[in-house]
RNA sequence: GCGAGAGUGGCGGAACUGGUAGACGCGCUGGACUUAGGAUCCAGUGGGAUAACCCGUGGGGGUUCGAGUCCCCCCUCUCGCACCA
């Protein structure tokens, strides 16, 4: 009687093994070749979920894998523990922040290791210490040194009636997410990160990303950079001195323009506008996408082109984050202005006609597209390409502008009115003004005794031992910032922080300049633009700093797809979950359920799974190998009961014809591998197998393939009957290879099989196994013998036949000659080793 | 609206540069072993016709000896951006 498969026991007692013997550790030999392999930090918000266990399955083949192959492997792991939910959980619960915050790390630490992911935790980063946030603010002073931290007003979401400013996601449908109260916009002065002092060159950097980065988030990119090329020019306000500055792609549509457009927060606004409580109106419906509203200010501007007067309206669409703040309206090429024109009876004027045909007046809708330019002076009758270059040109030259390249990305507001974040290490002094903590001063501690309401601007205003303070300029009496940094600052640079051991500091150039860049990163397509895009620019900053070399942090990005599962719905009810439905029925009020929609996993939907549930039931290897199973990892996975009992059955499997076979298989000697009639059928199998999961690994992550040539393999092998010790010698290679194969997808029960047919253990310190191409190859091919393109016979023939030989074959066919019934043969094609088309 | 991706058996998914569509798994059917089986093992399984055969990769055209794969048009779904001038 063998032993059961007892996933559980086996599990705890390798990891132990590996925890004791510290095979997970990785040593800075920076003699060997390395392996970066990252996978995104979590946030520590309690437990970990379905998506951690994909995302942390799909790292760890890839570092076991890449371990095998005898690299260097580093791959770590560390908690995003700086953020909003943590302090909500103080409001809520009276639980300090910090409390909260490292309990839930502690649980999920220990999930992490009970899925045996091979983390080298001695690197562990844990970005709210002060060893780790201080960095923060070094970064903070440096770019401050440099130009590229600032201070400037800007606008936060307010809740009135809380007395607090709220996060975007705090904001539900215009209101406070607590309260209900309507949100508004406030303004504060913030502090900014100059990322657009690198637009450009993180526009550029795409070019580099395009190799190793999924091109949908390279686009994505690219379109939040927002590149747009255009002239800026000033329109002279009649009457008066003063200018409105304008930007416009659309040169090339000047003569079009029958207004001019301020936002409502432009200084002009107010300057121009007479009735200010029309004015404060607008203000409140700016950036409302629903309608656009728009007053007019009773006053005239001077389209420098044409010398025409046209009205200064002030309206709710135009951004003042963008451009100049101002724009020239031109209804006939623009749909929004042509939308604004429409509702305010504002003048429609055609100066671009399509290249074939004539617009039909009047439009009913703006014509954006280019074409031929009329009704615009010298400039009529060139196209719209070339109208711009010469416009453009025009203006520089009569010094009523510049020809000027806007972007849509804007400067990095990282001011949080928070507790639970980095402070910002900055000093208000009365008569220095704003002084920087000096690095020796740092960290500036977050500190410790605090009591969170929910309420008031900024929870460190409400302590009076961390804002006063003394200024490090005049030593006089100063006061500290209350604001935190945004977390994005901690995600921005935590893949160099691994690179050195923990108990030096982070910016060692050796250590870095050795493990960077990340050759792998794996997370989530949530991050395709702003975490990306932020460790960009960091990368960049601190390379101009002088402590990296390169610009892209990562070279490889794979984004996996979601966690999906149906979802249940009662009328009544709503959500359920699956043992709240009996006989498709609601065991609450009876009513029939709709069996929903595949949605993401989501504790709302309650469509969600356990991981603690699966590991109880199944065990790791199990969750595992099905996650990886179940759909390529960059394709969403759709989970089933039934599909993880299907990957927990083939481990049983393998665990069955491994401990069945125990005795003959641990008597057997490695080598020499003996091949003979009867056991050549699954040499070839093994180095057929070997070759298809490394390839598939290697090339293109897909995993779900190579665990189907896995599951080939080992039905090849569990049909065998060996009958001679040649034969046991093919099937020890052949478990003995599908160990290891299966290894970095399925760690503990490999782990413990290698152990039970002789071998020592780690199974990850073994080389990765290779194929012999001369053995893989089949030396007989099913020929398919087509007929005007329709398969009519196949035959079994040897490998290697010259294309004559097979057309041969096919013709003396006795099936196709029937088909051939005498008729001309008016072609024959051979595709090499594979298949004749007869056309007749 | 713009941008990206995807539509293949009952289901998840295979099919590298155009060359046997449906690998592998699930489910289903039949059988074996069992007091029993929702455990395990064996066999079968795209649809239709009792066989030779016909039809099949969202729909419609096209290129080709040959199309899931390439080109054009259309439909559906998912995701991202959304007044960026």
């Amino acid at each position: 009687m063998i032993e059961k498969y007892d996933p559980e026991k086996v599990e705890l007692k390798w990891q132990k093994y590996w925890e004791e013997k510290e095979i997970f550790k990785t040593p800075n030999d920076f003699t060997k070749k390395k392996f970066y392999c990252l996978e995104m930090f979590p946030y520590p918000s309690g437990k970990i979920h379905m998506g951690h266990v994909r995302n942390y399955a799909i790292g760890d083949v890839i570092a076991r894998y890449k371990r095998m192959r005898g690299f260097n492997v580093l791959h770590p792991m560390g908690w995003d523990a700086f953020g909003l939910p943590a302090e909500n959980a103080a409001i809520e619960h009276g639980v300090h922040p910090a409390k909260w915050t490292y309990e839930n790390i502690e649980y999920m630490k220990r999930q992490l290791k009970r899925m045996g992911f091979s983390y080298d935790w001695s690197r562990e980063v844990t970005t709210c210490e002060p060893e780790y946030y201080k960095w923060n603010q070094w970064f903070f002073l440096k770019m401050y040194e440099k130009g590229l931290a600032y201070r400037k007003a800007s606008f936060v979401n307010w809740c009135p009636s809380c007395a607090t400013v709220l996060a975007n996601e705090q904001v539900v449908d215009g209101g406070c997410w607590r309260c209900d109260t309507e949100v508004i916009q406030k303004e504060l002065p913030q502090w900014f990160l100059r990322i657009t002092a690198y637009a450009e060159e993180l526009l550029q950097g795409c070019e580099e990303l395009l190799e190793g980065w999924p091109e949908h988030v390279v686009t994505m990119q690219r379109n939040w950079i927002g590149k747009s090329e255009g002239v800026e020019m000033d329109f002279p306000v009649a009457d008066s001195e003063l200018k409105i500055r304008i930007f416009t792609t659309r040169p090339d549509t000047l003569w079009g323009a029958t207004f001019v457009c301020l936002a409502p927060t432009h200084p002009l606004a107010e300057k121009l506008t007479k009735d200010r409580s029309k004015l404060e109106r607008i203000k409140s419906k700016y950036g409302m996408m629903e309608e656009k509203e728009g007053l007019f200010t009773g006053r005239y501007a001077i389209n420098p082109m044409n010398g025409e007067k046209i009205p200064i309206w002030v309206a709710n669409f135009v951004l003042m984050e963008y451009g100049t703040g101002a724009i020239m309206s031109v209804p006939a090429h623009d749909q929004r202005d042509f939308e604004f024109a429409k509702k305010y009876g504002l003048p429609i004027r055609v100066v671009i006609q399509p290249e074939k045909g004539k617009l039909k007046e009047p439009l009913e809708e703006a014509f954006e597209e280019p074409g031929v330019v009329v009704n615009s002076g010298e400039f009529s009758g060139l196209n719209s390409d070339e109208a711009k270059k010469r416009i453009g040109e025009f203006i520089e030259a009569h010094g009523l502008g510049e020809v000027k390249i806007n972007y849509r990305l804007r400067d990095w507001g990282i001011s949080r009115q928070r507790y639970w974040g980095t402070p910002i290490p900055i000093v208000y002094c009365d008569s220095c003004g704003i002084v920087p903590v000096p690095e020796s001063q740092l960290p500036v501690m977050l500190p410790e005794n605090v009591t969170l309401t929910g309420k008031g601007e900024s929870p460190l205003s409400q302590i009076e031992d961390f804002i006063n303070t003394t200024c490090p300029s005049c030593g006089g009496k100063a006061k500290r910032e209350t604001d935190t940094m945004d977390t994005f600052v901690d995600s921005s640079w935590y893949f160099l922080r691994y690179c050195t051991s923990k108990e030096s500091e982070p910016l060692q150039t050796e250590a870095l300049h050795y493990w960077m860049p990340v050759d792998q990163y794996i997370g989530g397509v949530e991050h395709a633009v702003l975490h990306l895009l932020y460790s960009r620019f960091f990368t960049r900053v601190l390379r101009d700093i002088g402590i990296l070399d390169f610009s892209e942090p990562f070279k490889n990005l794979l984004t996996q797809g979601m966690v999906c599962k149906e979802t249940i719905k009662c009328p009544l009810h709503g959500w359920l979950l699956p043992d709240e439905v009996e006989n498709n029925r609601c065991i609450k009020c009876g009513s029939e359920v709709q069996r929903g929609r595949v949605e993401k996993m989501s504790k709302s939907k309650k469509n969600v799974v356990d991981p603690d549930y699966l590991i109880k039931k199944y065990g790791a290897d199990t969750s595992r190998l099905f996650s990886l199973f179940a759909a390529p990892p960059e394709k969403d996975l759709e989970w089933s009961d039934q599909g993880i009992e299907g990957a927990h059955r083939f481990l049983g499997r393998v665990w069955n014809l491994v401990q069945v076979n125990a005795d003959p298989l641990r008597n057997t000697k490695d080598r020499p591998v003996h091949i003979n009639k009867n056991n050549e059928k699954l040499a070839r199998k093994v180095h057929q197998s070997i070759k298809k999961v490394t390839e598939d690994i290697e090339n293109r992550y897909q995993f779900n393939t190579a665990i189907a040539a896995m599951m080939e393999l080992f039905n090849e092998l569990s049909s065998f009957r060996p009958s001679s010790n040649e034969d046991w010698s093919v099937m020890r290679f052949g478990v003995r290879t599908l160990l290891l194969l299966l290894s970095p997808f399925a760690p503990h029960i490999t782990e413990e099989l290698w152990e039970v047919i002789g071998e020592s253990p780690s199974i990850l310190q073994q080389p990765w196994p290779e194929w012999d191409e001369a053995l893989a190859k089949e030396p007989e091919i099913e020929l398919v013998i087509q007929v005007n393109g329709k398969v009519r016979a196949k035959e079994i023939v040897p490998a290697g036949l010259s294309d004559d030989e097979l057309r041969q074959r096919a013709l003396s066919s006795e099936r196709i000659k029937k088909f051939i019934n005498g008729k001309p043969i008016k072609k024959v094609i051979v595709v090499k080793g594979r298949l004749v088309n007869i056309v007749i």
